[in-house]
DNA sequence: CTTTGTATACGTGTATACATCTTAGCAGAT
DNA sequence: ATCTGCTAAGATGTATACACGTATACAAAG
């Protein structure tokens, strides 16, 4: 629970990269002894999400660009890939589902966990591969970089955009056009990654 | 030093697959209390060795062959991209260096710690990419099988497959034919999947 | 004989206390 | 004035003790 209550902080920006994250700081605000706090940043380093030092500390990762453009390159791989698996396997039922799931994620576009809808509709996108493995390195991944978006990207306007790759993903699956749908999710994350890096540069 | 010392143990089969790991045993046979036991542990359950469940103690993982399948499929995706990425930096020096380390690694190629050996010339052959965090997912799943690789098969004898392999891809490499090196080590690692899988349906 | 409830034993989860390490601050020498 | 060395404060690492949850064994009811 602990580490779940870190993960949201993290993620809101409530904890900017970087932070440093004392075991007895964190402990008083949860009102719990260390320990359950040293297991709680032990989860989440093994989230790669914050970054433990023997005897010196924990912190909340910081990314250099270079590493933000590693990530996306990995997630390119990772979920283009997926996403041909998963249209190897899709069925009108699952194409049914992922489509109320976006509508369903269209109406909470513009409130703060957006992105919790956004995730939502990729991983059922990913989901009829049956590649638990690799679904769990996608979110790794994905939550790293939503760390980042929360602390240089205040809130996407560039939305509309987002949405639409959903839905035009979405029609070319329907239309049995793998290439297509798996040519839109790479644009759909390269977009992402020119947006996160240009507002990093900025800020 | 508990983590490296049960990672060993892991890797050496000492203790197989599904193995019921007990703080208070570990924490006895280390001579620590359970508190660096329960840190261990968690750092192993980060890099997916072991399998924690709340309450209910950690296990040495277990997988199906469906899983192992899986992880072969991502170590192919993300080994040939990162080979491929490796070879547009390779320099002639980089190049001498991989084939020192080669030839290093032929020498216990019949010793217990030919995995070692193994690990290190792919490590140099990725590293020119100037991906870390690839590598270090690379790391992870290559761990994850040897478990398995130490549990059912005793000690390849295909073993000189394997060396061949690894000097056609330098040969390929040195001759800047990247696609035919990339390809040697897609087969490389198919070969490693089947064998690992024939061994895990007979015993 | 099967099933359900309970009690006991075992193991994990957590709190407190102590040991060790890192680091910031300051005094002194060059 | 800068650098070296020491000292003290704070944080992490670890050990011990206790609380809680789970699982197994046994007994009793159906």
């Amino acid at each position: 629970m602990i580490a779940a209550e870190l993960r949201s902080d993290l993620m809101a920006g409530g904890l900017p990269p970087g932070a440093e994250l004392s075991q007895v700081v964190l402990a008083e605000r949860f009102g719990v002894s260390r320990i359950p706090v040293r297991d709680a940043l032990r989860i989440l380093a093994g989230e790669g999400l914050v970054d433990i030092q023997p005897n010196r500390g924990a912190k909340a990762i910081s990314l250099t660009p270079r590493e933000v453009r590693e990530i996306y390159d990995l997630r390119v791989l990772l979920e283009c890939d997926c996403l041909r698996r998963a249209a190897a396997n899709m069925t009108p039922g699952a194409l049914e589902e992922i489509d109320r799931i976006r509508r369903k994620s269209d109406l909470d576009a513009s409130t703060p966990g957006w992105a919790e809808g956004d995730w939502a509709f990729h991983q059922a996108l990913y989901l009829p591969a049956g590649r638990l493995r690799q679904l769990a390195m996608i979110e790794t991944l994905r939550r790293t970089c939503r760390l980042f978006v929360s602390a240089y990207a205040t809130m996407p306007k560039k939305k509309p955009r987002w949405l639409d790759d959903h839905r035009a993903i979405l029609q070319h699956l329907e239309a049995g056009e793998t290439d297509r749908a798996v040519a839109v999710l790479r644009s759909h994350l390269e977009a992402a990654a020119e947006y996160l890096l240009a507002r990093m540069d900025a800020g």
